[in-house]
DNA sequence: CTGAAAGCGCTTACAG
DNA sequence: CTGAAAGCGCTTACAG
């Protein structure tokens, strides 16, 4: 285990006894155009075996004026979603001969995104996926990822809306998801249906990011009955799963009385989701009899809440590998085709909104 | 948003009218001990800031011989006590300075760990911190850490046993772990505790690593009271949620009749023990008045589970802030003080064994 | 107080 | 069929 010398190329050249051109030449697959000879060839790559030489990377990185890493920004590393896409990121990636790495920008402090932003513009690496969702409004931090596209990192985002004709963006279809969301509770007979979503996001029907199609497409599936939501209902809080315990909290505090309170809950994420099922457990409310909990994304472990979640469901690895291919085009020279791309979703029915079981042991819902 | 031309510490110091040597000078802080005008100083920066000069990553480390990164290989990104490692480790790195970059080892493919393991060699990093938890028993992926070591890359491993003197390594206790978790069962009445383990582990007392660990401590708790547990309480299967699911199912199908089967589950995590919770759930089994579980590790989420997961804790984030301590050691060229350090755990009671309800309301168990 | 020069370890166009 | 040389963009010991 002691520490060996460095190997470097001069050091194999000297073993295999050629040069440093030749040893770059056979080792990286250029031995028949420079049309090195069989038995050199051999000689090369047994000595490069033997000395277990691998080619520096900070070396070649300078050389080739490209790394061979492409980095995925996370909103956070432990977002459950975030981890799926970094794997139809890596998917890409691989067949390109590409590294991937993740880092993290600190989830709701934004300092922490601007620095990774900032600290990417050396070239580090050749691209970054980012998936912060943090763009669709802008602010200090999309300067940050505006400066790093124009100092020639080519940048594709995830989940977020681009902010750049010359920065691709995939997301999905947050307004249909929504509308299929409230459909659903609608459809199994709920009038009363709570909207759960963010306090520090703006809701006009024209306002951008998730939030506000959120809200719109819960909207739009009442006014196909012509109907309209109650105000009261829409309950905003904090993130991940907490956020959705103390929202849960809150609809209960604010409707004393179970005959008023609603029913169903459309709760922003499956996180919030989660937490909204935790709530509802401690206030001894049960889900799905006494009220409906309806998450979005369809987390891996959607499946394994009790109840199951009923949510919202989209291809997670398939949106990273997409993420993916719009920063390989890039990479490669391309322009960007279309600057937003929105992925559908679709209805992911469980045991949260009581409907497996209305099917199955007969309606509980009237 | 046009892509700018690169722009160099040569540009830099044409603009600012100094040399090259000047420019890395002030821009490095080193502009007193080289005794470089106030006056010059100011014209550098004001230059570097106007062109938005940022300084080569592959030349810089290619120069100075280290990158400034340290990488965390995860066993799975996706994990989640893996990311609370990582901010860990990431707190510790940014006082030294360096950034955290994380790539996936690909959970059960060791295949994706080697070529991890190898990619590392070439000095892309500085050091990288392991937390893949695969090294107590020695196999391929081992030897590819030892080549990586040797390469000269200083390696920590957290949540795993050191394969060599010259490589640090921290893990919780889990035979203590495990002894309190089963203590704990017992203290509750339970006297037919099931402990759930994975299928590939040996479980011999002196075999490596941490399943067998985890029996021992099961056992211990058991013959402190003069007994022994049931060969058929030991369930073995796989890993993640799944895993727990239907190991819960395999045990309910051992024990059809309710009067004989085990009232507690020992479970191997929380990931298991969501994952039997599910199962029971599924089973009509209700937690943890039919049944008690209990987890390990406390993840973040073991709080919000329905009912809250009572488990084994120990301080995720130290972990990692530990692991990248012994890093830095290493990276500053210190030896090892202590191969294989242990943190100790502790029991979190919540729900799902019952505890916290029988103070409250009565016991329910015998 | 500042600059010229060497060199980190590669790759590649070019010469022979 | 193979090698000498230039150069990627920095940093740093040294000279003045």
């Amino acid at each position: 285990m002691r520490r060996r010398p460095q190997i470097t190329i001069d050091v194999v050249a000297a073993e295999a006894g050629v040069s440093a051109s030749t040893v770059s030449h056979v080792l990286n697959g250029r031995a028949d155009t420079a049309r090195i000879s069989q038995s050199t060839s051999e000689r090369v790559r047994d000595a490069a075996r033997r000395l277990g030489y691998t080619p520096n990377h900070a070396a070649r990185s300078l050389r080739r004026q490209r790394t061979g890493v492409v980095t995925v920004l996370a909103w956070r590393l432990s977002s459950p979603f975030f981890a799926d896409i970094a794997t139809g990121v890596r998917n890409v990636a691989q067949r390109h001969g590409f590294q991937v790495a993740v880092i993290d920008a600190g989830a709701l402090d934004r300092e922490v995104e601007i620095r990774a932003l900032a600290s990417l513009r050396n070239g580090i690496c050749d691209g970054v996926v980012v998936a912060t969702g943090t763009h669709s409004r802008r602010g200090p931090n999309t300067d940050a990822l505006l400066e790093l596209a124009a100092s020639g990192t080519p940048v594709s985002l995830v989940l977020d809306r681009s902010p750049d004709p010359a920065i691709p963006a995939i997301d999905v279809d947050h307004l249909g998801g929504s509308y299929l969301a409230t459909k659903h509770l609608l459809e199994l007979g709920h009038r009363r249906i709570a909207h759960f979503t963010f306090a520090d996001s703006p809701l006009e029907p024209d306002a951008p990011g998730s939030p506000a199609a959120r809200f719109l497409g819960y909207r739009q599936a009442f006014a196909e009955l012509g109907l309209e939501p109650d105000p009261a209902w829409l309950v905003r809080g904090g993130r991940e799963i907490e956020g959705g315990r103390t929202m849960a909290h809150g609809l209960f505090a604010r409707f004393p009385n179970p005959d008023q309170r609603p029913t169903a809950i459309a709760a922003f994420n499956d996180r919030t989701a989660i937490g909204v099922i935790r709530g509802c457990y401690e206030a001894g409310i049960t889900v799905p009899e006494e009220i409906a909990v309806i998450g979005f994304h369809d987390i891996p472990t959607a499946r394994y809440t009790t109840p199951a979640l009923t949510t919202i469901g989209h291809p997670l690895i398939e949106l990273g590998e997409m993420a993916a291919d719009s920063l390989f085009v890039l990479l490669q020279g391309g322009e960007v085709a279309e600057r937003d791309r929105t992925v559908p979703v679709s209805l992911v029915v469980r045991e949260s909104c009581g409907a497996q079981r209305k099917n199955g042991l007969g309606g509980l819902h009237a």
